[in-house]
DNA sequence: GATGAATGAGTGTTCATTCAT
DNA sequence: CATGAATGAACACTCATTCAT
């Protein structure tokens, strides 16, 4: 029997996040896709259930590979700020470099296809972060508020900055990528330093 | 609750909302919303050019609200701290009483259609805040970075934490709200205070 | 039950049958077929031209087992009544065995396939029963009335009797059979006797 | 407004009943019918809710068309005999001048959109004719037996006989509509006359 | 012989929009 | 102003069949 065209999943792939990306999810018909791919619609057919099937299994496909980039490097015996210090740039080198997924990935998030995915931070690979969080508002270095109060200075803010779209004039060199870090940093902590 | 006696045009307006919180903006076809709004579908096209201008002239109209409401009492001559936190519990407050309204904003800036419309912060209305922000600037009060940094320490927080689906499991109380805003002060403010 | 060393045109009979019977001949597609009978839908075309082909095929299998079920026992020297009668509890024992045969075979001589196969009566096997039927006409036993009307009081009742899904609420006991019998009888012969 | 034409509606209802008996149901597509019937295949939706609808509403006004011809002329006061011949002879009649309803009727009782409708006698329309047969059993003029063997001896020869399809060679002048009757009198009642 | 991959053509249905009243 | 009828184009998806292994 014939193989599995490897390329062809990936040509599905790409079509998909190329033209979510240009023209949203909810023009993005299979047809269409299909006909980016170079495949015919009934092929997508054989590797994904449906088109919700298509769209959610990509974004999680993107989100690990998002989360495996950000948390690269994560030491746990690091104080908590360079922790966090290394996944902020982290995921900005990851959008620079993969700006499509990202704006893929930010899509989906605002599409209803969302609430067919669990949340964000509810993964085992930002577990250690979350003990990291813990430990440090009882030693007093962060603030003691709802953990929602903390991430809301995180992950919002870098995923503006880090979105072409909307932080249209502003060029996330390393040193406004810094600044941004001491930001969050003074919104969350207790103490500057 | 429609009534007998309210026009047609706010039975369409109304009806949009409704319908657009509901199934989101794809599934939310003229037919469908016609129907809701006891209505012919042609009489639609009698208010608004075509299903386009029907979304964007509602998001404009419910964005002009949400802005007259966010700077309502705003005083020159106040401290850009108070400005700002008077924003910030404004912003809730509007939230907190028109939910849909909220959500349908937020839904229409994450499709597609948001790129007919002009940046959020472009406005005339809010011309005062920018000002107020330049001379805090100058004035050692707030941090010298591109005005964009600012931006993403108090817009994309204020509405993931207004956003009820989001920040499922927070309340927001006044005090959290309180809270909130001193992070966003922290965060973008020279010295604590 | 399919057994594991079953041949595969034995599992594809049987996940057609199967199939046909409970969603009907338009539902009934290659690859549920396929599927049914755990076999690629490729495997089919090699034994059957087409899906036509298949499905014929089969039809003339379920007559053909029919058929000989039905003339068991005729003898040529016994009277055209008791020949007849055979032939009527013979039809109902093999219905009554094999409902699910019966089933596909009265299904597909409704649907559009049926005008591919040749009539029902036109067999060699039943040809002694016409002779039988001739000379009875002769002999002024039945009434000499065209063949076809012979056949609308026997095969008609017959099927309809035997169909679970057409005569719900009769349970065709021994006795019933033999009471519809008679009437059969009664409507093709001269005398009653 | 535009107000329905039911020129369409007529269009539509001939567009099926044609394709129908010609390529069968499953074979008659929406859009094959709404093409042979000039109008767009959107067109049928506004006057059914969907296919099934469709098959379905028009099986059923056959069917009352048919219920309607068939006793027309009824007089309770008749022998069940002439009762009976009478609607033999009603039915004959309709068939011969409306072939394709007829044979719309028979197949869809074929397939297995059948199910979606109730029984063929359970109709109000009938009631006369089941008393008469009731009372008729009583004065011992017919067989006391199930109804449902009645009924094999009645409907399904008619049918069979009355399309054309099945009785090829077999031309239902008056005479052999007469024959035809005579025989399932013989098969149902107790003593000839 | 047997397979799963691959496909163009088709399915029933809904879409945004216009027409005639 | 307001309407429901009407539509061609598009939708997500499945079909019978063939291909390459």
């Amino acid at each position: 029997m014939r193989l599995q065209d490897e390329s062809k999943k990936a040509a599905i792939f790409n079509a998909t996040v190329k033209l979510v990306n240009e023209i949203g999810f909810a023009a993005a018909s299979v047809a269409k896709i299909a006909k980016e791919a170079n495949v015919s619609p009934a092929t997508i057919y054989i590797y994904y259930k449906n088109k919700e099937d298509l769209l959610v299994s990509i974004f999680l496909e993107i989100k690990q590979e998002k989360t495996f980039a950000s948390i690269r490097g994560f030491d746990e015996s690091s104080p908590l700020k360079e922790s966090l210090r290394k996944l902020w740039h982290n995921s900005f080198k990851f959008v620079s470099q993969n700006g499509d997924l990202q704006r893929y990935h930010d899509q989906f998030l605002n599409s209803p296809y969302s609430e067919l995915v669990a949340d964000q931070l509810g993964e085992d690979a930002f577990q250690p972060f979350l003990s990291a969080f813990e430990s440090a508002a009882k030693k007093k270095i962060i603030k003691k508020v709802h953990f929602d109060l903390l991430k809301a200075f995180i992950l919002p803010p870098l995923s503006m900055l880090a979105n072409s779209r909307t932080g249209a004039d502003l060029k996330m060199t390393r040193k406004n990528v810094e600044s941004a870090f001491e930001m969050a940093w003074d919104a969350i902590s207790l103490d500057r330093n």
